[in-house]
This record gives structure tokens, sequence and C-alpha cells, in this order.
DNA sequence: GGTATTTTGAGGTACGCAACTCATTTTGAG
DNA sequence: CTCAAAATGAGTTGCGTACCTCAAAATACC
């Protein structure tokens, strides 16, 4: 009777037997320590390249013995956004805690890009990753490749800095969002002919600069038959939202889609109910909340672009650990996509 | 000076201490083993709620030494959403080596229920977890009924069995799907009054089944001046489909809409443009493939609606995992969402 | 009361790796 | 060839849990 295979999992050792190595050389190669001649390292190397051998994750995790510290920096005050990617975070509590991670949440301006900079020095050394909300600003990225040299494992979160050396960002391409919300306001408003209005908070948030250049892209290269007006900027706000929404509904009464690129989606909306056209105009706005999903189901919005904010709470993470681990990441699984939500596949 | 306080993560040692039990106790209770008072079990709980404790999961996935072996049942033959989901469990490999796991595929006729029951049978005790692409028939539900009974871990795949004891379903709900469609459907017409085609695999199988109905719900609750053609049955074949849809559109000329439930959307596809009316036609069908993408860039094909195959299949290897670790389930994170993809947000 | 049974304690081993020390060997420079 | 520096080997310890054995204590039963 032939013995029987086992065909059990390779470890550390046997790859050190297989090179003609110690085990401590291999731990050398393993963690770019130095003192290895470049000839052993690459021999190490092959070996383990050619067994298709992996550590083992719990084995190393257990060994390393410290927490792994991760933070999120996010913008202060009250954000629904943002508070759900914390309560999010939230419900990932157990799951962190098998897995002995702390997340801290830090509060600060990201609008200020002196106020985020130095929030960013300050927790330079404390932390294994940093996932922050960011504006896009020379100090900024300067605090970025701080951070980035000094080992820790930075992401950026919702808001791109393209130009650091940021590790990976988690968040949509706002364009493509642009794009798609005219794409959809275009197609829904079918034959009809007449004019769209398109608000933003402010022009100088990049994620609100990118989504209005997709929308007047498409909506010049598809829908040239539409008429465009001037964007409104509501700083994001529901009241000054409502009030500039009101005013243009007087002035042209032959209004027929409308996209809401930031949040104050409530004053807008109440500005379409107040003057009864809530269901002749196309509405479009972003993200999924309590207010925003209560409009779809109403009819009053008809169509909600989002980025999932538990995915992106949950990709962080995920993507800090795989970092600080050296492990490779999923991208497929960790890219956010950019959802549209009507009233019919609401999650 | 103040000594620092060091907040180490608790232990199984500290939990026992504070109890006032052993180790061996508190090991006992954590995994059901039996000889311990019921008075003790619940002091000891308690000591654990209290604390929130979690066990470490590197560690006891370190202590328990087996590695876990999972499987797949899925459909045989050539079916490119399956083939999608063996890929990307292909690239999951480093993950899954990195945590000592295995994933194997099972290939089966998952129609013919009593070649699917069998082949779940002879899974029983060779598997920790085993996902399913699952028929809905008794004989499917008492093998799994029987694997869950014997201690295996079971989620059903793309198609559920409700009446099973199966842990966990991953997959979309599909009559929202239907609804969706219904309501894009509706929405992208316009003004246009006419024809709205329908085609699907088969009415047998549950998940057209269901998308029918959804749709169906929607069309005659909101947009009954539509008028729907009876159901074509195209077997989800492209040359079935094709001819079938060729016909139809040469006795009505004045279809506006088309749903495609199954597949067989190239053939459906192809009816349309020989016909020379797919710019006219709002065309809607189900899943992104290579195909699906080309005629969505070119406008043949207005929405795809999908369900995101890499995340069903990290979702499901997740899911067992969780399962057989005893850990809680994410459930936001492995809840499929109903994507609905046009040209502008394709990922 | 004593005996059988149940419950609990004490302890050990193993899992695979990180991180470290110290001794030894090899290499390279002069 | 000599000596210093670099490279490598050999070994230890500890991480927190699972799983096991055996003895001791507590309890139940008659």
């Amino acid at each position: 009777m032939a013995e029987e295979t086992v065909s059990a999992a390779l470890t550390l050792k046997d790859i050190a037997r297989e090179a003609g190595v110690s085990l401590a050389t291999v731990d050398r190669v393993l963690h770019n320590r130095p003192g290895v001649r470049p000839d052993t390292v690459r021999r190490v190397q092959e070996t383990i390249a050619r067994n298709a051998f992996q550590p083992h994750v719990a084995a190393a995790e257990l060994a390393r013995g410290r927490a792994r510290r991760f933070a999120f920096v996010m913008p202060s005050g009250p954000n629904p956004f943002m508070q759900q990617i914390e309560a999010y975070l939230g419900e990932m509590s157990a799951w962190l805690l098998a897995r002995r991670l702390s997340v801290e949440m830090v509060a600060t301006d990201v609008f200020d890009p002196s106020v985020l900079a130095a929030s960013l020095d300050a927790l330079s050394g404390d932390y294994d990753g940093i996932a922050v909300v960011a504006l896009d600003h020379p100090g900024v990225r300067v605090a970025i490749n701080d951070l980035v040299e000094a080992g820790t494992k930075v992401v950026t979160l919702v808001s791109d800095v393209p130009s650091s050396r940021r590790h990976h960002y988690v968040g949509i391409d706002n364009i493509a969002a642009g794009r798609t919300a005219g794409a959809l306001v275009g197609r829904l408003v079918g034959q009809k002919s007449g004019k769209i209005a398109i608000i933003a908070g402010s022009q100088g948030l990049r994620d609100h600069a990118e989504r209005i250049f997709g929308f007047n892209q498409v909506m010049a290269s598809e829908f040239s038959h539409l008429d465009i007006l001037p964007l409104l900027e509501g700083r994001d706000e529901d009241g000054r939202s409502e009030q500039l929404i009101s005013r243009l509904l007087g002035k042209h009464p032959d209004i027929i889609g409308l996209y809401n690129v930031g949040a104050g989606t409530q004053g807008v909306a109440k500005a379409l109910t107040e003057a009864g056209r809530e269901k002749q105009i196309v509405f479009i706005a972003h993200d999924l909340t309590a207010m925003t999903r209560k409009l779809l189901l109403q009819g009053t919005l008809d169509v909600a672009i989002s980025q999932n904010p538990g995915h992106e709470a949950r990709a962080a993470v995920r993507v800090l650990l795989s970092l600080a681990r050296n492990e490779p990441i999923l991208s497929e699984q960790e890219k956010i996509r950019i959802d549209i939500l009507m009233r019919d596949n609401l999650p």
C-alpha cells in the first residue's frame, strides 16, 4: 500500500531547506532586513516564487505582538455622509477587535489646507495607517508624503490627492459620476425640450467641479438641444439652496430637469414641491440618506447617484490592513462603484 | 508620576481569572463542550460579554491546525456568469493561500434536482462549507438540510432555496430586479406610447419567474398605458432568441421597449440591429459581460441590470469563513446590490 | 455515610512566524 | 596571508488559542 501523500501547506522552514539556507536568512529576505548577499536574496525569492509560498497570515499576525493602529481623519461638523462612515466603522467593531485592530477618528477642518496638514503632521509615528478625506493642495500633499516617507500607510478617502504619494484612493471617479447624472437627465426628460438647472455647493470643491465637468460634457455632446442654465452655488446648505431654486423656478417655467451636485437636497426638494412641479421636473441628486430615500419613494427625486459609504469605510480599513501586512490588494473588491439608485433598487 | 496604563487586549486567561474559573473551563464554555454546570456557563458568558471579549482570530486560526475546505457547486457547461465567478475565485488565490483555505469547484447539472441532490450528498463530511447554485426543489432542500445537520455550513449562491435550512443566501432579490427593469423601461420610453416586448429563458426558472413578476407588477401599476406583449421563451440561447425577436419585430412596428430577462442578449441585439431599430427601442438586459459592455457603449443596450459576480464570489467565501469561525457576519457588506449599469458608470 | 458521577483545575503541547542574540563561517581588502 | 567586515547559522522566546490528559474536588444518589 502506498503511503498517504499529505500535501500539508509549506512553511518557512520548508523554504529554508529548499533554498539551502537557514530560517534566519529567509526571515531577513522576507522582511528586507540587511546583511544578505544579493545572490542569496535572489535564491530565496526564487524558491518562494517557485512554490507560490505565502506566509500564514494568522501566524504572522500572532507573532508580531503589537496591535495595529489606524486613524480616520474626517471633517468636523455635522456631515451626514461622514456620520454614516463612522457608523459603519462602529458596526465593524467586533471584526476589528477579533483582529486586534484599533481605528480612531480624528476630526479636523479638512477644508483648511494648513489645519489639515498640521493635523496629519501631528499623527506621524503614532499610527500604522491613516485614511484621510483630503483637500488637493500643495501643503496637504507634502504632509501626506511625509507620512509615507515615515513608513505610515496612507489612503485617501472620498476625495483624492492624486499628485501625492498616497498608497491608494478609496472613492469614486467624480467625472464619471457627473457624466452618469447627465446621461440620466438627458434620457429621462424624454422628447421634451426645455431648460436644465444645475446647482452645486461650490465650484471650488474638487469633487463638485469634476461632477459639473462630466455633466456638461455629456450634455454638450449628446443633448445639445437642451438649454443648460448657469450654475448656482448653494454652499451645500438647505436654506440657501431652496431660495436659489425657488427664484429660478419662478423665472423659468420651462425647466424640465434639475441636477443637484452636492448636498442641500432637502432644500432643493422643498422648492420643487412648493412650486408644485416635482412631478414634471426630472430631479437627480447625490448620496443615499434617510431623506433622499424618502424623496425617492415619494417620486420627488428620480435618481440618487451614490457611493456606498459602508463599502468605503470597510474598503479603507481592508486596504490599510493589506498595506500594513504587505499583502496584495484585491483591487476589484476595493473599487468603489457609482451606484444608480431608483425607487425599486434601494438597498 | 503615574504608571503607564497599558490597555493590552484581553486574553482567555484574563477571562478565566475574572470569572474565577480555570482556562479549561472557559475553553469548554467557548466551544460548547459538555461537562460544565449551567450556572458556571452563565458566569463565564457574562464575563465574556461584560468585557466585550473576542478571541484573537489569528491565534484561533493558528491553533486549530487543519486547513478549512470549501466547495463551490456550480452548473456545468459554458455559462459566462459562472465562469466569471470562477475567475474571481482565481484572483483570490493568494488571499486564500495566506489563510490556508482551499476552495474547490464542483460542476454538476444543477437543473436536475436528483443529480444536484446526489452531488451534494457526495460532498458530505469532506468540507467545512459549501456554496451552491441551487434549484428550489424538495429533493435539493433535503440534501441541503442533511449537510447542515452534519455540521457543514451551507450558502446558496445566485439562486436561493428559502425553505431549506441554509445558513445564508448570497444573491439579489430578483423581484426587485424585475421591478427595476420595469421602472427603467417605463421611464426611458418617455411620453411615447406603444408596445413592450419581454423575453426570458424559461418561466420555470425561479429567478426568471421572479423578475417577470416584478416587471409586470410595475408595468401594471405605473405604466398601464403601455401594451405588454406576451412573454417569449428563448431558452437562454442566442439563436432562438434572435429568431423570436426578429419575428416579433416584423409583426409589431410599434414596439418601443424590450426587456430580456435572462441570457441570449447577443441574439436579441442582433435581431434589433438587423431590423435597424436599435436606436428607437429601449433595450434592457441583465448581467455585465464583455458583450453587454460593448452593446452599452454602442448604445444598442440602454441599461444592464447586474449583480456583481466578483462580489458574490468573495461574499460567499467570506460568509462561509465567518460561519466556520462562528464569527458574526457583516450583513451590510455581504448584501448583493442590484446594479444599474449604463454607459457612463461602467466599472 | 459512602460511592458513583459530574465538574473543575492544572498543565502540557502544538500551531507558524517575528524578532532577537550570539557564535561561526565566508568574503574581501590590503 | 591576515584581519576586519560582512554574511550566515543556530537557537530561543513568545504571541493566544485549541485540544488533550489526568488528577482532584464537588456534588448527587442511595
